[in-house]
DNA sequence: CCATCTTTGTGCACGCGTTCACAAAGACAT
DNA sequence: ATGTCTTTGTGAACGCGTGCACAAAGATGG
């Protein structure tokens, strides 16, 4: 989840539920496991189960993409790993830019998973100007003053910002004007984009913050008592009243 | 969801929809904006453009922790800043440790973000031995040897994992049986827990394919033809069938 | 004290996503 | 060729989340 995210309302892409093609990734990473071991063919109930996800569910995504099954037998890997790489678009180089080489930045340069799949490293960009001409993984940081540039004659379309908050939506502002349409934000703030922009964004904070939810319920259900130090004596409203 | 995001069918937690749990993080940044700008209330409006959400949601999403607004006037922000913080659980101090201190989990030992809210770095654990008593952001690394120890003698109920795939599961299952009840997973696996644990998940693979998938459609819908260099007759299925 | 104006809190309808359950499809053996 | 057995593909029901639209609440001014 990154599990949090920034939806737009999706006007339903070409039939593909949005909870689809978000799932689409995971089924892709399982089969790719498979495809290593040379299995040539899965039942929807073994792929559901090394996706975590129900049966029923998994059988429902893939009858959105067509009809790749057979009955009695289950799906061939290797045919539906083409399938969905094709259906996702990974079939093509996806050249891909990040803004804000710092802790974070650095750490997703590095990052091998990114190559993997399509995606290609084309040029880190940082503010700072000590930076320009240092090399992370093996790739030269580029001043801002670049950045449009950089855009242009690499054909990027997907922008990754790791800055920090305050420059996030100035960074974005210039990556759109540049004619960047999809942008993954690390940075905790709320980015306001065009139509016709795609923004996801993963944020740790929030993921935490849910977590410490779920976590303070499961302790409360076990101990409904003795909560923090002491409780006023109606038990549920706190002592302090807005004005 | 982010994230992605694994989520259990969830028992709505004391009525509180996930979603709205979800969103509850958000509100809160944007409300400690304001807090720290002295912005005494503030309407479900103004909140709901700087959160980025609808002002319905967002009166709705409030209206499950109580009623705390004042028609015609708006919400105080202190109130609301402290309301959401209890709700949250972030009024008490959230314990946390970083399995795998690798590119990954030294960004994340050196998020300042980490600490603001409640959350506090209380072990970092890796199981390369050169790495034991090298202290990363100021905290000495601690080998995995120790993990069980470190987590009972800090009360440590969240984990986050930041080891390569093939570990993730492994130091999962002992962060379960130590004690750990949350997880954060950084790793691209599909983590399995007992009942009970909650694990959520950030995969930056991920979210970029799902960017991926509709930057495709975006590039298909201005160019319908003339998609990979040349297409088979039906122009639809690919060549290759399986066997 | 009353009128007006602002903004909350929510009833309601709608659409998306999930899951169950099963008919149909096809493999495989005889 | 026929029957059996496995597994897909999907119809249908249900529940959750979203957003509209409005009545009620309360502030504010006369
Ligand atoms: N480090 C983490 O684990 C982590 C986790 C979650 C979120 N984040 C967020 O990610 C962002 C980056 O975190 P970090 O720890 O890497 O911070 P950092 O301070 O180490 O790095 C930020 C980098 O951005 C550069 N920068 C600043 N303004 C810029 C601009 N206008 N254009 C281009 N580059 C610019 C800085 O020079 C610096 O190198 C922050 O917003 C942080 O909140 C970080
Ligand atoms: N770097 C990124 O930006 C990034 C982004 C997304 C996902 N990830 C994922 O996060 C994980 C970490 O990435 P990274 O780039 O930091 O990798 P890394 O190789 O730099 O670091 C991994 C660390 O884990 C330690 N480790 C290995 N096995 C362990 C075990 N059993 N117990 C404790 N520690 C163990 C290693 O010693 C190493 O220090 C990987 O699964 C990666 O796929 C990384």
């Amino acid at each position: 989840m990154a599990t949090g995210r920034t939806h737009r309302p999706a006007t339903r892409s070409r039939g593909i539920p949005e909870a689809t093609v978000a799932r689409l990734p995971l089924y892709l990473r399982a089969l790719t496991g498979l495809s290593e071991r040379s299995v040539p063919t899965v039942s929807s109930e073994e792929l559901a189960a090394a996706a975590g996800v129900n049966s029923a569910k998994l059988r429902k995504d893939f009858s959105y993409l067509g009809s790749y099954g057979t009955r009695g037998v289950g799906y061939d890997v290797e045919y539906l790993v083409y399938q969905i790489s094709r259906e996702l678009g990974l079939t093509q180089d996806w050249p891909v830019v990040i803004v804000g080489i710092g802790n974070l930045g650095a750490a997703l340069a590095n990052y091998g998973g990114f190559a993997s799949r399509g995606f290609r490293v084309a040029a880190l960009i940082d503010a700072d100007p000590a930076m320009a001409g240092k090399p992370v993984a093996g790739i030269p940081v580029q001043h801002s003053d670049e950045l449009e540039k950089i855009i242009a004659d690499n054909g990027v379309s997907i922008g990754v910002i790791a800055t920090p908050a305050g420059a996030a939506q100035p960074v974005c502002d210039r990556l759109v004007a540049a004619g960047v349409t999809s942008i993954l934000n690390f940075a905790p703030t709320v980015l306001t984009v065009p139509d016709g922009v795609d923004v996801r964004k993963v944020d740790l904070s929030i993921e935490l913050q849910i977590l410490a939810f779920h976590e303070q319920r499961k302790a409360g259900e076990h101990a409904a008592a003795a909560a923090d130090e002491r409780k006023g004596p109606d038990g549920e409203l706190p002592a302090v009243m807005p004005a």
